[in-house]
DNA sequence: GTGAAAGCGCTAACAG
DNA sequence: CTGTTAGCGCTTTCAC
């Protein structure tokens, strides 16, 4: 295989320089300052280059002296599958992409996955060559934060976990945001709800199934998000002067695209006199809607359901739902690393949520 | 704002070694070769690490080093709303990041997008710090790979272009494909066909309203595997014996939820005499379905329908498509790029597709 | 405009 | 098992 002026091993800025019989600081004033130098100069410089196949400043020579990488690290704990099959979860990528991309920044995914090791996962963060982190809607208990923090690089936590000392965080207030819902819900005369949400904890118990939930699990400080949107149904409940008894709360482990039916499934057999189900998130909303039609059931008449999101597909099918603004959270988290308020204080930005009254919610029958 | 023990600048493994009075290596090998020292050592070096904030060795610095960044970009020159927006795209980024994460190699989503030009993007492939690069369906004058190229890496190519010298690439048979679903639909009777297809251009013609395609511009060389799938349809109508025009083929530039109802409208504008309307894509072609129902046109009683990709909703809805493995598209491209061949030399590897005979496509009414 | 000197923080031989 | 010696390829004062 023979090609064209293979360079003899590889081509650097010195080796350029030597060819050209300038000085290095030439040279790297040719890439990084223009102005430093006479326009021929600098053309004559590109020339070689293009022929003895310098690709330019070599990025990570580069990185370890100007001690900047161009690159945010995402860390997020869940499961790619998981985050991928979550349009929520999707559209905040999306807009942190947006944001890296505006800033020129390159948006690094660390390998932290349930396939990996903790060790082998902290590892890929202990060797993610970046500028910052955005931790997404991890657990209370995550173990990779820690090891994020040991890097001692700006850190941006989103949604969860609450309270990470001296690191900004953007979130929406999921506890009034679901407590708005569930007023909604409620006030419609609904008095047995079911609440079917995720896994509240980063273990997976006993198999996959869905399972109720009992107070005590729901005490339980793992995943701060679940937690607050519970407590706001609590909180409309309690408001309402109902008893707690009067939800059922249901919890998934799975992130299919049938567990929001499952998990309504093994509600309505727990409480059969159920007559709405909310949901934590859009994703099972959909799926429950799905699982209802095929079991004859129909939607607002004999059951009410409602979301938590807002999703596209929600939104099309007229889940009534709470929108919040996914896309946006991602590009405020990029932006607090691109550009960090001045006085390096951390922030925290609560982004705000709408109430969405689709079809999907009625008058108890 | 006082903080535990800051240390005085910034620890590093050769403040680490001073503090120990032990060797810049053997902190090295604390890290690195646990093998090579005793395990008390190793110990006391980690807590003193511990204590002075020292978060283990740099990773730019090791990259220098080792020549290794342990990070793979990804060259994807579409808007990323574009592509966080196309499932199957989507399911190719998750393979891809499935397979860098079972490599324990990081994911660089590369800083390249409409939003930036084209200086600005490829300092940005300049600037990334990888081991090697993935370019995603990229067009056959996408000014970006030039830019990838000349930074002498592994670089693997997915879909498009074709013809890359000493590029390795993922695909599937394209034309093969559309012509096999070509062929059900002529089976089935239809005699006028529509075509829905995505931009062929990189360039935006007048506006963005969807355009019949004329046979020149179906030669213009630009992204490949529309112009396969086009030629794939071709082919079926030219092995059935009919003429060219029994094709409409309608160009969409844009990539919204609603495109492939516009590009319909576009077609049966051109030829109300359509009875079948097969598209390039599924998103197209659930988009279209839209359409014709709030046009009260049933599908297939007086349309039949047809899409690609074999995304999960359309596969949901009953679409008769051709299904591609766009996960296991991205992983073999990691692959091809964490475990490359042993020769080094090229490899083209073509994925097979399957054709998905669903409820929307039937005879002509 | 250009060059010389001094590292950025680390790892990889190779000796001891 | 530990230390010594050399850089990896680049940018950045600071003189000239």
């Amino acid at each position: 295989m023979s090609r064209s002026p293979e360079p003899r091993r590889h081509a650097t800025l010195a080796s350029l320089a030597a060819e050209l019989k300038v000085s290095r600081t030439t040279i790297s004033n040719a890439y990084n300052r223009p102005d430093q130098l006479s326009a021929e100069l600098r053309e004559r410089i590109f020339t070689a280059a293009k022929r003895l196949g310098y690709p330019g400043p070599d990025p990570v020579a580069r990185s370890l002296r100007t001690r900047r990488a161009g690159a945010v690290g995402l860390v997020i704990t869940e499961p790619l599958n998981y985050s991928f099959s979550d349009p929520a979860a999707l559209d905040f990528v999306a807009g942190l992409a947006e944001s890296c991309e505006d800033a020129g920044q390159g948006l690094l995914l660390v390998a932290v996955g349930p396939n990996r090791s903790l060790e082998d996962g902290s590892a890929a963060v202990l060797a993610a060559g970046v500028d910052g982190f955005v931790v997404y809607s991890a657990s209370d208990d995550d173990p990779y934060l820690p090891v994020v923090q040991q890097r001692h690089l700006p850190v941006v936590v989103v949604d969860q976990p609450k309270d990470v000392p001296g690191t900004s965080r953007v979130c929406i207030d999921d506890r009034a945001a679901m407590r708005q819902i569930a007023e909604y819900v409620l006030g419609l005369g609904h008095r047995e709800i079911g609440l079917l949400t995720m896994r509240l904890g980063l273990e997976r118990p006993d198999g996959s199934r869905p399972t109720v939930a009992d107070p005590e699990r729901l005490r339980t400080p793992h995943f701060h998000v679940q937690r607050e949107r519970i407590a706001g149904v609590y909180d409309a409940v309690a408001a309402a002067g109902l008893d707690e008894r009067a939800v059922t709360v249901v919890e998934s482990y799975e992130h299919l695209p049938t567990s929001g039916g499952a998990a309504a499934e093994v509600a309505l057999a727990a409480n059969p006199r159920l007559t709405a189900l909310m949901c934590t998130a859009d994703v099972l909303a959909l799926s429950a809607m799905d699982y209802l039609r095929s079991r004859g059931i129909y939607v607002p008449g004999q059951m009410t359901v409602t979301g938590f999101d807002g999703i596209p597909d929600a939104v099309r099918r007229g889940l009534t739902t709470v929108v919040q603004p996914s896309i946006e959270k991602g590009r405020r988290a990029g932006r607090l690393l691109h550009e960090p308020p001045r006085d390096g204080l951390p922030v925290i930005e609560v982004l705000d949520t709408e109430l969405l009254r689709g079809r999907t919610a009625g008058a108890p029958s």
